[in-house]
RNA sequence: GGAGAGAUGGUCGAGUUGGUUUAAGGCACCGGACUUGAAAUCCGGCGUAGAUGCGAAUCUACCGUGAGUUCGAAUCUCACUCUCUCCGCCA
């Protein structure tokens, strides 16, 4: 949700900026609609005032032993006046709001317009693994090795469904394992979330109503429009609505929280050949993290994200990329994103391991949530940003593409070995 | 799934035969007085959102949510949500 003081305010500005977002909007009619609303609000709330204070008079009247009828009948008109007020201001309030809704996230000033190709990279870590023999890729060694099943993932959920075994069930467990280990180092609240959310939580993430079919939905006979819940596409969308209608202490912010939630995703006609494997799967496991702070703590939050992203990687020891994306990059909701880009060697190219983003006051705004400074006594808004932390279904791959050797075995990242019994190297199914 | 009870501002809690209740009162919190300082005491302030206005201010809405009855609803009616207790079922 936009400011609307800011449209009201300087609607050109507001065009602008979304259009660097590829989004293009008109705001005269909404400009014509919101002064009607505010003339309706002003004599509605006449009318209820000049009801309020002759109906605290009946009884004062009556008491006296005055005939009231005539006044009755007077309040009667008015009362249907008030209704036929209300009336118009409903019909005024739903395309309102339809028409923010409808409205991404502005782009920081700073980004360049446009899509993914006016990305920038700000970091580069390593260098791409050279083999000095054929290297295989991910679904084969992870096949060879008995990691990870494919076809009977298939059987079970279809396609894009796999199934971790053995030694692959053990490093993604790992791996969630030192992901967690690291936030609870850094003051991170670790929290486990429902998965079955509610529309008010889609909404208050941005993701609803506009994306709603991106997600997959559970549905009844049993309620007016079928819905019930969603199963939620990211950790993210239960942690941007933990304080929902809240006002917080500022004492308390930041809140730093990571949570651990499979994503569960439909990507309807985003296959790509190329993207075989667990490259894009309906499920996939990730540690989320996720911050609400006070607006002038936004930036180096935002930094603090990105840059425990990094280390998880580096310490994973892949090659990857920072990006900074463009505007028409970033997601509906965000004002600005890094993506973390893992190398695959198959793929010869980068794969989004984390994304961190800044949503400003966007969700803080759909959400209602809230802090109280200090030292004016009022509630402000809230910032909002998360950042994957990681996900592992390009780790996973990158992993066992990046750690093989020429005899087929796979070298198990240092720092996961204490939750793999110490082994070195993935083992073989006997 | 069945039966019963409940939901009131940051918190506790009164108000539920419809109309001086303008949502009382306590606690917490903030400011002031007193005090060397603190405590105690006293005084004052103290919800959120919106409209009009330069402002002072005035008005409107909100008592779980949404409808309804009425000149007038925290209070009456209906539906829903959530919480608690008990029963049933169950990993």
């Amino acid at each position: 949700m936009l400011d609307v003081n800011l449209i009201r305010k300087d609607p050109d500005m507001v065009r602008d900026l979304l259009s660097r977002k590829g989004f293009e909007v008109d705001f005269s009619e909404y400009l014509e609609k919101d002064r009607a609303r505010r003339d309706l609000i002003f004599r509605t709330e006449q009318l209820k005032a000049e009801k309020n204070k002759v109906s605290a008079l009946v009884p004062v009247l009556r008491k006296g032993g005055r005939d009231v009828s005539d006044t009755l009948a007077r309040m009667r008109q008015v009362a249907d006046d008030i209704r036929d007020g209300e009336a118009q201001m409903a019909a005024l309030d739903a395309w309102i709001r339809d028409f923010l809704d409808a409205l991404p996230n502005l782009p920081d000033p700073s980004l360049p317009a446009g899509g993914k190709e006016n990305n920038r990279v700000v970091r580069v870590f390593g260098t791409a693994p050279v083999f000095d023999f054929p290297p295989l890729h991910h679904v084969d060694l992870a096949e060879s090795l008995g990691v990870v099943d494919y076809p009977r993932g298939a059987r079970l959920g279809g396609s894009g469904h796999w199934v971790y075994r053995r030694d692959g069930a053990r490093l993604e467990w790992a791996l969630l394992n030192y992901f967690i280990e690291a936030h609870l180092a850094d003051g991170y609240e670790f929290m486990l979330p429902p998965h079955l959310l509610t529309w008010a939580c889609g909404y208050t993430a941005g993701q609803f109503p506009k994306f709603r079919d991106d997600v997959y939905q559970l549905r009844s006979d049993d309620t007016p429009d079928g819905f019930t819940h969603f199963i939620l596409p990211t950790a993210e969308t239960a942690l941007v609505n933990l304080h929902r209608d809240e006002i917080l202490d500022e004492e308390v912010l930041p809140l730093r929280y990571c949570a651990y939630t499979p994503c569960y995703r439909k990507e309807a006609g985003s296959y790509r050949s190329e993207e075989r494997g667990m490259i894009r799967g309906h499920q996939f496991n990730k540690i989320e993290m996720f911050q609400y702070v006070r607006p002038e703590d936004a930036d180096a939050a935002l930094e603090e994200l990105v840059g425990k992203a990094e280390r998880l990687v580096q310490g994973l020891g892949l090659h990857h990329r920072v990006s900074r994306l463009a505007a028409g990059d970033c997601s509906a909701a965000m004002r600005r994103t890094y993506d973390i880009e893992v190398w695959i060697p198959s793929m010869n190219d980068f794969k989004e391991v984390s994304s961190a983003s800044d949503a400003g006051d966007y969700q803080a705004r759909r959400g209602n949530i809230r802090f109280r400074r200090k030292e004016t006594g009022k509630p402000e808004f809230v910032h909002t940003l998360n950042a994957s932390g990681l996900a592992t279904s390009r780790i996973f791959p990158a992993i066992l593409e990046c750690n093989q050797d020429a005899s087929g075995r796979v070298r198990i990242p240092e720092v996961l070995r204490k939750w793999m019994g110490g082994q070195e190297f993935l083992a073989r199914p006997s």
